[in-house]
DNA sequence: CTTGACTAGTTATCTTATAACATATTCCTT
DNA sequence: AAGGAATATGTTATAAGATAACTAGTCAAG
């Protein structure tokens, strides 16, 4: 779908992007036999219509508007449910949560954050996650989960700033 | 002084290793010109009492009991300074703080969390950090910042977990 | 139909972090 | 040494993020 993560900055059919999103969630949804009820497929598709994180509370916002509850664990529990099953990630340096770009595949998300316009975008994580194992090794540390995560421009915010 | 990181899974004198840091911390200060006040370097010796990550608030119950003031702003703004100025590092994940093992020295940290024991070690970056940039060098990013942290289990909480 | 697992909703509370303002200290300039 | 700018410390109040604990609805298996 996006396998190098080259989408998010670049100007593309986001529509398109989205829905073929939200049919591969589904589709893994399906296969592995998880319920994507009414709110949880939702709040997929908020954090869906942005290349960008949203906090818990945005999400909550747009959740209650829709008419579904409006106290924070709706929104708690929705992401939850995505981000246990690997339809969204969670991005601990902005306390807010994102779409997966790419669900059903095992991967070590890398996350570049824009500090100019909020751009989010994932890139490949395998040499990431494999240097950092290598730098754990000499300690006896054994790894489990891991979040990598860089602020800084994307291509259009280094426009005028050099 | 722990140039890779072994110290702080490892059993160690670690009044030695304190004081050291702080020590390394006061010269490295004194050099820069910083004014390291007494509750910034209460703040630093407070992290330095172990190898884990601990939170704003927790640093200012121990401020508060010691006479400094009791408000949520005296611990994040003494907290603020040192990780400005590089003398401890902020841990995302955690919502927490360490104390730096290589204050002075230009690093990238990469933070291991043990999740049974709370440890925390500060293994070698460089090569983390060179993988994470190629990562993003195909979209067109500028990685100004980033934060690499592994949660896992450090050699001693491994014992009789296989 | 009833039971048990799961889902969604609520209220209440906790934790983490910052804004805004008043006072005191430091340090440079004269 | 005195004045004044910049820095540092303290306060109150509030914002922002997250979870605990409980209630009630759904739904499929038995
Ligand atoms: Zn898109
Ligand atoms: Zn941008
Ligand atoms: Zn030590
Ligand atoms: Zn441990």
């Amino acid at each position: 779908m996006d396998p190098d993560g080259t989408l998010a900055f670049a100007s593309h059919d986001h529509a398109a992007c989205r829905d073929g999103a939200m049919a591969h969630a589904e589709a893994v949804a399906e296969a592995k036999g998880l319920r994507l009820t009414p709110v949880r497929r939702r709040a997929l598709e908020i954090l869906l219509e942005s290349h960008q994180a949203l906090g818990a509370y945005d999400v909550l916002d747009r959740l209650a508007e829709e008419g579904f509850g409006r106290q924070p664990p709706v929104a708690y529990r929705a992401l939850e449910f995505l981000v246990e099953h690997g339809f969204a990630h969670r991005i601990r340096r902005l306390n807010a949560f994102a779409a997966c770009m790419h669900p059903g595949e095992a991967h070590v998300p890398v996350f570049l954050i824009c500090s100019a316009c909020n751009g989010l975008a994932e890139a490949p994580g395998a040499a990431v996650a494999t240097a950092l194992r290598q730098s754990a090794g000499p300690l006896g540390f054994r790894v489990e989960r891991m979040s990598i995560e860089a602020v800084g421009l994307c291509p259009a915010c280094q426009e005028g700033d050099e």
